[in-house]
DNA sequence: AACTAATGTCAAAGAAATGTAAAATTATTG
DNA sequence: CAATAATTTTACATTTCTTTGACATTAGTT
């Protein structure tokens, strides 16, 4: 069952949507606000976010921005229906990191092959543990252990790991790191990957020779 | 540097979208028809695919469905741009695999955030293996096998190395090879190229002598 | 066979990239 | 607002890669 969660103020909407999905195989939560959204994403599990942008309080584009801000939330996919059509708000939507806008009025057989769409590429990520070699990785509550020891690591050095091994022998260049750990718009040297790469193979002790460089290129997990 | 397959019949949009692209990081090769890009899928590295529908020869719903059913390109994410704009289009569309759905005329900004928005959450392209005779080469990790044994390259070696057997058989002189691995404007001597050869040989052991030379002219992948 | 011209190989010199500690800056927290 | 922690930058050390030049070897020519 697919959780979907809707922040919507307009009543008839959050029945169209709740009502149609409810046929997909979706389990709807709606709220009529973002902060009673927040709440609930905080509390439960979400796999996916259908958010209005003209709520009344926090507004749709705080509550994106806070969600991406925060690790925790930051792989859940959201999209963004809203009447706000012009190309500068699409593209702001899409810069602070809606995965889709849809403008209103909008086909609710489109909105469900989107969500399909989005979800067919992003199995949703529960809470679940990475154990590699000694290290692991609990990612619903964001522990790192080596040989059984906890290991504290700050959030670049943690999503840093994260990426490293959720592929492991794959090779990641600096900037697909900067991207991915840092966000698409950050102007942020790519030597600091570096800094953090050697953080984080101190702090994983005999383990951390795991993480390889790749002259020219960048890092990868050989493991 | 993000690598765009653009597939378009109509020459405006092809260039429309390569010359905007070409500001944003991205290297777009465009083809007027599917076959053509279907071919350079296999024998290249892509990032991500635009995709028309409407298109003389192999129809655009038909590469769809031939890249989604191969495991090899499944992962490459693939956004339609089509004129054909009703709501069963957009379905069908997105149902086949497509990731997104944008309707023409179109605006090469959204465009921009929409291919941003896909790659954001998809940092991990699959590779393309290239193998011949024992030699295998994962061109996404820079990893290179002989015979199921890690073969270490450094940077130049890899890249000399993928160029001969990107076209086995064929000759390549030095000042191609120069070209193509150290790029046009490096001044280096040509006699450098004997040396990288040199030592791929070495580290590809009994494999090393498919490289040939071909006195006076340069080299060739004879396999 | 001797000569010429090209390629093969090695090791030292040079260049470039990475590793890392510590300082500077920025965020977070009590 | 101070204190603390996290992040980023800087600067220098270290490692690795690249290039060169010398000499060896091979192949082709006369």
């Amino acid at each position: 069952m697919i959780k979907v969660l809707v922040i919507e103020d307009h009543e008839e909407i959050r029945d169209l949507i709740s009502y149609n999905l409810s046929k997909e195989n979706c389990e709807t939560i709606c709220f009529d606000n973002a902060n009673e959204g927040l709440i609930h994403l905080e509390n439960n599990d979400v796999d996916i976010i259908l958010l209005d942008l003209m709520l009344p309080g926090l507004k749709g584009m705080q509550f994106l921005q806070i969600v991406r801000n925060n690790k925790k939330f930051s792989g859940v996919p959201i999209i963004i229906i809203s009447a706000k059509n012009t190309e500068q708000d699409i593209i702001n939507g899409l810069e602070m990191g809606a995965d889709d806008y849809l403008t209103k009025p909008f086909s609710i057989k489109i909105l469900i092959a989107k969500i399909n769409a989005i979800l067919r590429r992003n199995p949703a990520i529960k809470s679940k543990v990475i154990s590699i070699n000694g290290i692991n990785i609990d990612t619903g509550n964001y522990t790192v252990t080596v040989d059984g020891e906890d290991v504290s690591l700050t959030n670049k050095e943690y999503e840093l790991l994260l990426m490293l091994l959720k592929h492991p022998k794959r090779v990641f260049t600096r900037n697909q790191i900067l991207n991915a750990v840092w966000g698409y718009e950050s102007d942020v040297y790519t030597r600091t990957v570096d800094t953090h790469v050697s953080s984080l193979r101190k702090k994983l002790g005999d383990k951390g020779s795991f993480i390889k460089s790749v002259p020219k290129i960048g890092y990868r997990a050989d493991i």
